[in-house]
DNA sequence: CGCCCATATTTACCACCAGTACGAAAGGTC
DNA sequence: GACCTTTCGTACTGGTGGTAAATATGGGCG
């Protein structure tokens, strides 16, 4: 009898292997089993997808907690949680790639999308309507974060420019400074 | 003889009606031809995909310059863009989606993405070697807001909360004003 | 000890879709 | 009219997600 633990750490096992392609064959011959024992586990594919995304997740929030400090202003709290997540990611590269390999057109992406800006919109929304703003506005804030993040950490990895706390700075530069009032205009 | 404007034509025409899922053998038959045409014509889908990427794009940017007035200030100008690609994409959400379909960890996802920044890693390069900024980080800029825009215009199409200039605002808060900023912290 | 039933697992399969080989037909050339 | 070239359609392959039916395993009971 072989259970979720198992399997999801032979899929992780399976996609570091093989790549963001690995095949649900690979991940069930990973945890020495056949497929239909991955599938009476885990669902289907978008269920481990879903599992390993909050695995990952997971990882992320233990490293940003572990960066974030209270003595630090919210913008170098912004920034060590960015430097966190990317960091994380490249320790888990295959595994990113993997989950990121759902096409955004899928039930699959709006779920997991809701569920990472859950937080984010919690977050800015107790500050904007600290600031006068609508709350309403903190899910596309939480929207374009994630996107931010999801597109830099992957053209990061794919290119390998610059060092993790170099694209931390862009990016703080431009989600909490703000690319306009940054350059100036 | 069947040529790449009458395929792409019929491409739309499939992708609208079937939706994003649209496999090669509907776009043939919309073309009235059959698959091996529309391989020889378009090369292979991830071709025709970009292609149906470039069509968007362009009709993306008639929208963009047809909104934007040199009288503006450049947050004027931002957020008209921003507007401009709602609108443009709303119109053509199934063709956005069909695009979108391209998992962010493949070849196309890179080639797009790096094609869709280069318009903006020149504007903010010039911007941000103005105001003393290295010109590096105008990639990650780039990736940032094609990335932003991406997920919240996914997101948006899907949950269709608000109209597109509030998203618009929104959106212009965050990545020209900066979260930060805006909450005022 | 031997039989039988329930449960767990594997084998073998289906459906679907991207991509292609090969044959048929059409049209031009001598 | 016969031959050749070019163009197209049929029918296939390969690979992947997903599943149904056959099969092994193990425990209770006569």
């Amino acid at each position: 009898m072989v259970g979720r633990p198992q399997v999801l750490e032979a899929a992780v096992r399976a996609i570091d292997l093989h790549g963001p392609e690995a095949t649900m064959d690979d991940i069930a011959a990973a945890a020495h089993v056949t497929k239909p024992i991955v599938y009476r586990t885990m669902g289907d594919k978008a269920a481990l997808t879903e599992a390993l995304s909050e695995w990952l997740v997971s990882r992320i929030g233990t490293a940003t907690v572990a960066a974030m400090h209270a003595e630090q202003t919210p913008r170098q709290q912004f920034h060590a949680a960015v430097t966190a997540y990317l960091t994380t990611i490249a320790e888990h590269r295959n595994v990113f790639l993997f989950v990121n390999t759902v096409g955004p057109s899928t039930e699959l992406f709006h779920r997991l999308v809701d569920q990472s800006a859950a937080g984010l919109v919690a977050l800015f929304g107790d500050l904007r309507t600290r600031a006068g703003l609508p709350r309403s506005g903190a899910a596309t804030w939480g929207y374009g974060i994630i996107g931010a993040m999801q597109v830099v950490a992957t053209m990061w990895l794919h290119h390998a420019y610059g060092e993790a706390g170099e694209i931390a700075d862009d990016i703080t530069r431009l989600l909490w400074d703000g690319a306009g009032t940054t350059t100036g205009t």
